[in-house]
DNA sequence: TCCTCTCCTTGCTT
DNA sequence: AAAGCAAGGAGAG
């Protein structure tokens, strides 16, 4: 089967090896690197990386303005990867409404690391894997539910992630030869959930993002963090702040802050606008690959909320 | 109700 | 080489 080819424009900056390592997504391989024309000299070359969108193979690569796009397998079609990339909109459209953040020493040369639209399914198993790990580790267990279990894609040797009901019949010792350890059961329970009781995610999508988070978190495996990780990378809310241990630091030390709740700290990114999801992706990498953050605060203060919540149902 | 502590797997790092 | 650490969650106390 010939690869069917899409070459599109890009809206603002994209860092395509960034954004596909940068720890939202897991099933990114880089396949080649090419020398650019003219920029061979200078050390500078783009990337080719592979991907699976939409059970189908994508081979992408970045270069002046645009994105090439090879899609093995039944094609996604050109709107499906200018959804999955966002390539419709530019980054900078999201700093609007936290221009403060414009003076973080690397903030703004960051903005090329672009959030993708991702699928809910595959985020939600990637994010209960996610739990006291590492990228390496996450896309280890993924990869190989993919290779194990999913179906194959024509013209590629990778695989579509499997569906809810393919890893509902498979056997905890199996996924946790994968390395995934004591999330095995999580992944299974899950699974096995969604399997008997297929979700509209669309609705999910639509609903109050409380009311959201709320029924993600009814799920195995699922608390406050990775429930803000569906609803993040896979169910295009922008509208969430995932506070995990970076993000902890990171938004204590920009609120001049010694401790906090992370309920309190999500509250408080409520003022950097409805895209702080963007914006926690930035300061996430920001926060792990280099240092402390300068304090912004005075400009917001993090208040206490008074909390009434329900517990999870076994 | 809320807070804190511990355990849960594994493999790489210091 | 033993301990620390890594996009947390669940259960106990």
């Amino acid at each position: 089967m010939k690869p069917s080819r899409h070459t599109i424009a890009v809206e603002g900056p994209l860092d395509l090896p960034l954004t596909v390592t940068c720890g939202q997504a897991f099933r990114w391989q880089r396949v080649a690197v090419d020398a650019v024309a003219g920029k061979a000299a200078s050390g500078e070359a783009a990337e080719t990386w592979s991907g699976v969108v939409e059970g189908a193979e994508v081979r992408a690569v970045a270069r002046q303005g645009e994105l090439q796009v090879d899609c093995l397998g039944r094609d996604p079609g050109r709107d499906a990867i200018v959804r999955y990339f966002r390539l419709d909109e530019n980054p900078e459209s999201h700093l609007t409404h936290a221009p403060e953040l414009r003076a973080i020493p690397g903030f703004t040369g960051l903005l090329g690391m672009r959030l993708l639209r991702q699928e809910p399914w595959e985020t939600l198993v990637s994010f209960i894997c996610s739990a006291a790990s590492n990228v390496r580790k996450i896309s280890g267990g993924v990869e190989g539910m993919a290779e194990r279990w999913g179906d194959p894609i024509a013209g590629s040797d990778r695989r579509a992630f499997p569906s809810p009901e393919r890893l509902a019949a498979v056997r905890e010792r199996d996924l946790r030869a994968l390395g995934i350890g004591f999330r095995a059961p999580y992944v299974l329970g899950t699974a096995r959930r969604l399997a008997r009781d297929p979700w509209d995610w669309g609705a999910l999508r639509r609903a109050p993002i409380e009311e959201a988070r709320a029924t993600l978190q009814a799920l195995p495996g699922v608390g406050p963090k990775v429930a803000d990780c569906v609803l993040l990378f896979g169910l295009d809310r922008l509208d969430t702040y995932p506070v995990d241990r970076w993000i902890r630091r990171a938004t204590l030390e920009l609120t001049s802050r010694r401790s906090a709740r992370d309920e309190d700290l999500e509250r408080w990114s409520r003022s950097l606008g409805p895209s702080r999801g963007y914006l926690q992706q930035i300061l996430f990498h920001l926060r792990r690959t280099g240092g402390p953050l300068p304090s912004i605060a005075g400009l917001h203060a993090v208040t206490r909320t008074p909390r009434a919540r329900r517990r999870k149902a076994s």
